[in-house]
DNA sequence: ATTGGTGCAAATCCTTTGCAATAGC
DNA sequence: GCTATTGCAAAGGATTTGCACCAAT
């Protein structure tokens, strides 16, 4: 049976956002900013640097912590990805940078989608239907204040 | 010019909740447990773990990180305070259990109560309200997921 | 008198830093 | 060749653990 490939499912075509992203801002394409990029896309959800860091150890043996750190956190600021804290130890870095939030289970600590927009009773409902018991309702808004702003 | 005291304004009277709370579980009343809470509540906010510690070393010389620590989470097991991942390195406690949710400033690092029910929509038009430009709203459920709860 | 709580020191976990070596441009 | 990135080792900050002692019941 042949398989036939579309163009996105090749990896080499799904970087040319992240290179073009790079180039328009004068920093450097790298093997490691390639391979971490797509290894968070394979996952294809919140993954902790942790988890990237061994899996990218595979493909690129010498990789560093320090390296994917900075990788994952130069990746949330050209808006390729996105990085929670979900109150566990450590934080989480998602691919998925649409209108998302997130549920995590205090029992197994799994943490899974609640997808839809950030009205927390549509949110409520949503998580419900998808049998998540949530009694607790975390929200932080980041920003800029009004002193700073002025300043 | 004589000031008149409530009975609230005594701090050995706003003990009582945790008073009770304790002796109904079998657990002990214990100087470090009343000294902590007074402290949290003296501040009227969200406040780091050090932040305590060091405020309550001043009534209670001896007292320990861990013993703080402790404290704080047993204090939000209790329903007398509330936990805040606001992203920062340090979690918050806050004696504040109203629903409310919280506001983080990118630049100064202040961290500032939003009051409001969970409609998103309302919330991020009370921080404007309140000069804040929010550009990021994260928002996690906590709660047991479907696999937990049938286990 | 029991044993839950505490203090101390040390460990752990996640993340960042300093600096010399390397690899993109 | 220039200098941004990297790897290594080590530091850092927040929180937890192990264990002997103390103090509430």
């Amino acid at each position: 049976m042949v398989v036939h490939q579309r163009p996105t499912d090749v990896p080499e075509h799904r970087d040319q956002d992240l290179i073009t992203l790079l180039r328009a801002r004068g920093q450097r394409v790298t093997s490691q900013r390639l391979v971490i990029l797509r290894e968070l896309r394979r996952r294809g959800r919140h993954a902790t640097a942790e988890e990237i860091y061994h899996a990218v150890r595979r493909d690129l043996p010498g990789t560093s912590t320090p390296t994917v750190y900075a990788t994952l956190d130069l990746l949330v600021d050209l808006g390729l990805a996105r990085k929670i804290d979900a109150g566990l130890g450590a934080s989480l870095y998602d691919p998925r940078t649409e209108p998302h939030q997130h549920m995590v289970c205090r029992r197994c600590g799994r943490i899974e989608d609640v997808d839809g927009e950030l009205d927390a009773r549509a949110l409520l409902r949503t998580a419900s239907g998808q049998g998540f018991t949530a009694d607790r309702v975390e929200l932080v808004l980041h920003g800029v204040c009004a002193t700073c702003l002025t300043t």
